[in-house]
DNA sequence: CAGCATCCCGATTGATACTG
DNA sequence: CAGTATCAATCGGGATGCTG
C-alpha cells in the first residue's frame, strides 16, 4: 500500500527565461515530435504511435497528459459515429509550428544526415515546409493532391497549396489538377534528392495523374541547404 | 573491473525528419540552455554555471562533450596569459540562434509566466532579442551599453545596436553614447513591465549615463506579446 | 580554484504484457 | 483501439574527491 507519488512536483528548469519555461514544457523527450505528428491536424493515440514508431505507449501517454495539462495540446471525443477520442493542438500549441520549422531546419544541415530511411508521412510534409523555397516559387499559384505510403503501407492524402510564396499543406486531398501518388522513400528521392521524376514514373515507383509538367514544376520548390557546415573538431 | 560501459550506443530518435536528427543532438535536458549562454559568444565552464545555476557540473561536463562531439561547440584553450578552456559554437552551433528565439517567444506566452524571478543576464539578452519589435524601431539608429548587474552580483556588459529595425547585442561595452546600468529585475521591470524608467533613476534602482532620452526610447523598442492566449482546458 | 570523474539514489524511460 | 501496469535499464542531480 505505497502512496501514490502523485508527482505534484513536476520537474523545471526555475529559470523566467522564455526559451526555458517553453523547454519546461515541450523540452522532455519525445514532446516536440508528437507536437509535430499533430501540426496538420487531430491524430488519435494509435495514429500517434504510427507516425512514432519507436515511442512506447506509456510514454506517449504520459506526454500528451502533460501536453493537455499544459495547455498545448485538448483531448476531444468524437461524437457518437466515430466515437473516438483524438488529441488535437490548441491554437497556441499550433504555434509551436516555428520552433519545429527552426529545428528542422537547422537539424537537416547535421552531418551523418540520413535522408533515406524511414520517416512517417507527417514528418515529409514538414520537411517540404523545411526546404520549401519561397523565391523558387514566386509567383507561381498551384494546387497538388499528394498520396504518400508510409512504412506502414497506409496512404496519407495531404493538398498542397502553393501561393504567394508561400506552401501550405493540410490533411486529406482535395481536388487539385495534380495528383502524385508515391511512397515516402520515392517521393523523398525526387523532390530533396533530385533524382528524375519521369524516370520514377516510368519504373512504377510513382504515379502522377494530371499535369506531368506541373508535378516537375512542384519539386523544383524545394531546395536543400548548403550541405553540412561543420566538420569533425575533435 | 567492470569494463567501461562506454555509451558507443547513443540514444536516438531513429528518425530521418530534420525535426528529430535536430532533437538528437540538441534535445537532451539542459543543452539548449547550454546554448542559450553561449550564443553571445565564448564561455568558461565556471561562466556556464553561473548562468545556469541549477545544472550539475557532471551534467554540464557531458553536455558539453556532447556538443562538441556533434560539431555545436568547440572547446579552445585560450593562450598563456590566461591559459583557460572556453567552450564556443561553432558557426553552425551560432545558428540555433533562430531555435533560441522561437522557443522563447513561444514560451513566453505560456500561462504562470514569471518574469520576476532570477534570469540571468544572457537570458536577459535573449529575452530583449525575443520581444524586439522591428516597427517600433523602424528608421531608428542608436547605440547602448549596458551594465547588467546579475543576482550574482557579477556585472556583464553588453553593446546593443539598434538599426534597420535590427537589434544586435554583443557582449563588451562599447562607446555607445547612452548607458544604462541596472539589475537584471530593475531592467525587467522597466523594458517588459513598462514602468517608469525616470522614477527607477530618482530611487537609485537605475543609473543612466548620457542620453535620458534616449534610454526611454530604448524601452519602447520591446513588446510583450499578447499575454497568454490558452485557458485551462481540462 | 577550475574542471571535471565517481558514486549513489531517485526519477524517467523503454519494452512488453495486459485490460476495458 | 486506447490506453494502463509492471519491471528493468538508463539518466539526472547532489555530494564528494581528484588533479593540475
Amino acid at each position: 500500500m505505497k502512496a501514490a507519488p502523485e508527482h505534484r512536483t513536476k520537474r523545471s528548469y526555475h529559470d523566467a527565461c522564455g526559451t526555458a519555461r517553453a523547454l519546461d514544457l515541450v523540452g522532455e523527450r519525445w514532446t516536440l515530435l508528437v507536437v509535430r505528428e499533430l501540426l496538420l491536424g487531430p491524430k488519435r493515440f494509435t495514429d500517434l504511435r504510427a507516425g512514432l514508431p519507436a515511442i512506447s505507449p506509456n510514454v506517449l501517454s504520459q506526454r500528451l497528459d502533460e501536453l493537455a495539462q499544459a495547455g498545448v495540446v485538448r483531448k476531444r471525443k468524437l461524437p457518437p459515429p466515430v466515437s473516438t477520442a483524438v488529441y488535437d493542438l490548441t491554437e497556441w500549441g499550433r504555434e509551436l509550428d516555428t520552433v519545429v520549422l527552426a529545428l528542422s531546419r537547422w537539424g537537416a544541415r547535421a552531418r551523418n544526415a540520413y535522408r533515406c530511411s524511414d520517416m512517417s508521412t507527417d514528418a515529409l510534409v514538414v520537411s517540404l515546409r523545411t526546404f520549401f523555397d519561397a523565391e523558387a516559387a514566386e509567383s507561381v499559384s498551384a494546387e497538388y493532391d499528394l498520396y504518400l505510403t508510409g512504412s506502414d503501407a497506409g496512404t496519407d492524402e495531404f493538398h498542397a497549396v502553393v501561393a504567394d510564396g508561400t506552401l501550405t499543406v493540410t490533411r486529406g486531398a482535395g481536388s487539385a489538377p495534380t495528383a502524385i501518388h508515391a511512397s515516402v522513400p520515392a517521393f523523398v528521392a525526387v523532390v530533396f534528392d533530385k533524382h528524375s521524376l519521369r524516370e520514377a514514373v516510368t519504373t512504377g515507383t510513382m504515379e502522377i495523374n494530371g499535369d506531368l509538367t506541373a508535378a516537375e514544376q512542384f519539386t523544383e520548390f524545394f531546395r536543400i541547404p548548403p550541405e553540412c557546415s561543420a566538420n569533425r573538431a575533435d
